[in-house]
DNA sequence: TATAGATTTCAGAAATTTCTGAAATTTGAG
DNA sequence: CTCAAATTTCAGAAATTTCTGAAATCTATA
């Protein structure tokens, strides 16, 4: 790999953590040089910045792309693809989760949900059932919430993040613009 | 693996989505078995269930303590260990969160403001030591926000949550409450 | 402290994932 | 249409992760 140790240290970073993310370190690496890149690489230079093969490194831009954590650019009387990142971070972090969430979560509540359809057999059946509903409820109420803050502008997002716990003192009164009730699912399970 | 239809399916979907969530599929399977389990199950009693090495269920449980997912439990006049998820789905949540934030983020978080003491050499360099600052600034906007609410009791929590988008019309006025300064890092970079 | 049950460790086997080079396909210019 | 550059596909190699059985270790109690 060549370039300054900051873009190294950087890119080798984003591999090691690749796995963790749910990627691999190369996907990491390539998504590293492409996040730092003033100017947008095409493949062959991410290739030399990389020194893996032309192929695995087409692989992972298609990764990135089914991701959509990456855009096509092009240049004039050039037909090679040209890769970036948005510039806007908060673009990246709504992209993440939106995949991540779509991944990782609607399809367990997709199975939780068709699992509720099934009626309880047995005693046990009726115990798992009752659990399965409860972390559905959970599950939905999450998610709820993450497509509420999902559709405000970055600008208010910003504004409800800084305010932090702050919130708290809103809560009170809070009853009488949107009347609360705890779902019954998450009560109460805590002395057991 | 016996046991009825919907244990079996619920099972199985935890395996299957197991490495989406950076476990694998036998933990996947095991905590499944735990999380609706009534009785808390002994190793042994796992091995039978799900068709797998004891010593795969062993490594299988290390590693779910590992991720402070399982709680260890003993019966009078046996060794043996017995293990459950805690009853309350909301400490299960606060748990998993926590873990995930510890090795997904907060590792990033600190090589990022290691890498931001570099100075930056070339001109490349400024705008990678730039665009780092932006994302440390916005990681730790996010997880400061989170530190945040997750200090709330769960009934706050679950009241904000419930809240979901309606917290905006608090927001106009926030500013006398806790005063917003949109952080340098996170502006405006849409336009680029 | 000897012993038997319970659990863990660990080296290698099995399975899965990642990576490569070569071949195939796509694309735009002439 | 033809050609050459760019990209993708894909079969097998390499690397990594998961899983197992056997041996080692731990632990309560007789």
């Amino acid at each position: 790999m060549n370039s300054s140790p900051l873009h190294q240290e950087f890119v080798l970073h984003f591999g090691e953590m690749g796995s963790r993310w749910g990627i691999n370190r190369t996907v990491g690496q390539i998504y590293a040089v492409l996040f730092l890149s003033e100017a947008p690489p095409n493949a062959e230079e991410i290739v030399e910045k990389l020194g893996f093969s032309r192929s695995n490194v087409s692989m992972g831009l298609k990764e990135l792309q089914a991701w959509n954590l990456v855009r096509l650019k092009h240049l004039p009387d050039d037909r090679r693809d040209y890769f970036t990142t948005p510039d806007d971070l908060w673009e990246i972090v709504r992209t993440l989760v939106n995949e991540r969430k779509k991944r990782e979560i609607d399809p367990t509540l997709t199975k939780l949900r068709e699992l509720q359809l099934q009626r309880p057999a047995s005693a046990e059946d009726k115990h798992a059932h009752r659990r399965i509903g409860e972390l559905a409820a959970l599950i939905e109420l999450l998610t709820g919430w993450y497509d509420d803050v999902n559709k405000l502008e970055t600008e208010r997002l910003v504004q409800l993040l800084s305010l932090g716990a702050a919130v708290q003192k809103f809560l009170d009164g809070a009853g009488k613009i949107a009347p609360f009730k705890r779902p019954k699912a998450a009560q109460d399970r805590k002395g057991a």
